[in-house]
RNA sequence: GCGCCUCUAGCUCAAUGGCAGAGCAACGGACUCUUAAUCCGCAGGUUCUGGGUUCGAAUCCCAGGGGGCGCACCA
């Protein structure tokens, strides 16, 4: 190559713009006007003297028509490879046959594709090879990008939304000397200089709370948590959270927040709040159904169950109901175990299951009229757990006697117990106002406005197994 | 972690125990209005890896690797 790539281009329009502005331009007519636009060859057609390229950029497509009588470097621009970028310069013209084109005068190679995108028609379809080379992907299959463009307007729409009701944005350690806020298995690692483990953050909630402590009365952050499980269609070990609270807010307050916030998103996403998932119908606009853990189990199982019940009972009516039990769960874990496994499945929503056992939500506050429940709720959307909220604990000696029974559990063995976190139970002393609380899985979230089937989907860079060799 | 399925040319796929093939891409040629252009020609292989069975293995068996799905765990 004698001619050096440039470093810049004056790019002065855009396929999708142009294909609008010459809508009208006949059949065989030039527009007089000049642009340079910039893209990618994705398939040429020699004529002999004459060639057609389409060329694809960010907002579409637009022919390149080339001739030999007026273009210069007509040969080799036949030697372009498909996927090569380019840029052309020229009149605007539509063909004989009808298609837009930049009748090229002049053009300069951009960059070279030494390696091919595959069938030109079918593009590259392996998955492995479409998760692990994603920017091959995202130039083969259209989908893959145009689902994280969705994932990108789904996030900037969250933002909007909490703003628009004046919510803050913080960032907050990702590090955390003891890892908090959920049960799950944490990522650890090492940090030299301070010679001490580190665990990767399985949660926001417990900064997030510190902060509203602090006076951030209304609080959120969209961060990346880390936990330390199998991957599965559904599961990335490092996935995005929105976690956000609200001092003086209740758990029903956070309902209303939610089921505004996904219709909002929804329709900046996809334009309704109308969609199909899985091959069913999905309806998010608001208001949804909102029906206790009990009820839902009632309807579901047949079986009025109470945590009044002797924990005797309540194992039998598990068994009787096929659910495995443990000698060591309380009524609480027993009703949760009950409840995933006879009614979950078979909810579609959009519901929210509202109050849970105190026994399973460490960090949520007692129900104000039933005992043992707290005020906690899951919303379930297309059958799947969407967001997961409460009405926040703020008293710190219940909330140190909830760690010591977490850390105890933890001690018997249950590796995603909690553990005590010292400091934010001093946090509390300091006097939590009464607040709302939600976390919602983003990444989930955007599977639902996308119609996508694998979470692997919606993340640009998902895990994968380090390739072993090759290219 | 366990079970089932899968891996063939750059890409998408055939060949089911008997000479490893096609389409697209690439390469050479023809063609002044193409639209996955068309036509002619040419080239392309560690059939994931290593063992085994067999006269003969892409194909059957064993082990390993990658991937997918299901179970378990979770959001």
């Amino acid at each position: 190559m004698t001619d050096p790539l440039p470093y810049r281009v004056d790019v002065t329009a855009h396929a999708g713009e142009l294909q609008e502005r010459f809508a009208s331009l006949a059949p065989g007519e030039g527009s007089g006007a000049e642009v340079t636009v910039a893209g990618r060859v994705v398939l040429r057609r020699e004529m002999g003297k004459l060639t057609f390229m389409t060329m694809a950029e960010w907002t579409g497509q637009v022919q390149l028509f080339a001739g030999a009588q007026w273009t210069e470097r007509f040969g080799e621009l036949n030697h372009l490879s498909l996927g090569d970028w380019v840029s052309a310069s020229g009149e605007v013209v539509r063909t004989r046959t009808g298609e837009l084109s930049v009748r090229v005068a002049t053009w300069q190679l951009l960059a070279e594709a030494k390696r091919s995108f595959g069938d030109k028609w079918r593009g590259i379809s392996d998955i492995d090879t479409r998760y692990r080379q994603r920017y091959a992907d995202m130039w083969s299959n259209p989908g893959s990008r145009q689902v994280l463009l969705q994932r990108s307007r789904a996030v900037s729409a969250i933002r909007r939304c909490l703003e628009d009701r004046g919510f803050v944005e913080v960032e907050t350690p990702v590090f955390h000397p003891v890892p908090g806020g959920a049960t799950a298995k944490p990522f650890v690692t090492h940090h030299n200089a301070l010679d001490m483990e580190l665990y990767l953050r399985i949660a926001l909630e417990l900064h997030l709370k510190r902060l509203v402590v602090g006076g951030m009365e209304r609080v959120f952050e969209i961060g990346r948590v880390f936990r330390n499980e199998g991957l599965s269609p559904r599961h990335n070990p490092e996935f995005t959270m929105l976690e956000l609270y609200q001092a003086y807010a209740d758990y029903h307050d956070m309902m209303d927040l939610t089921e505004q916030m996904v219709a909002e998103v929804a329709v900046a996403v996809t334009g309704t709040t109308k969609l199909g998932y899985g091959g069913r119908d999905l309806d998010l606009s608001p208001p949804w159904r909102r029906a206790t853990l009990v009820e839902l189990v009632a309807e579901h199982s047949g079986q009025e169950l109470s945590l009044e019940m002797p924990v005797g009972e309540l194992a039998r009516r598990a068994e009787g109901l096929g659910v495995p039990v443990e000698d060591r769960w309380g009524p609480g874990k027993l009703l949760l175990e009950i409840y995933e496994k006879t009614t979950e499945p078979h909810l579609w929503g959009p519901v929210f299951v509202m109050d849970y056992p105190k026994e399973v939500s460490p960090l949520a506050r007692d129900h104000r009229s039933s005992p043992g429940m707290v005020e906690r709720f899951e919303a379930v959307v297309a059958g799947r757990e969407l967001c997961n909220a409460f009405s926040e604990l703020t008293d710190p000696d219940e909330q140190l006697a909830n760690f010591e029974a977490q850390a105890s559990a933890r001690a018997a063995g249950d590796e995603e117990a909690m553990v005590v976190d010292t400091d934010y139970v001093r946090a509390l002393e300091y006097g939590l106002p009464p607040t709302g609380g939600l976390g919602v899985g983003v990444d989930r979230l955007v599977m639902l406005l996308t119609g996508s089937e694998a979470i692997r989907d919606v993340i640009a860079f998902p895990t994968l197994r380090p390739e072993v060799a090759g290219d």
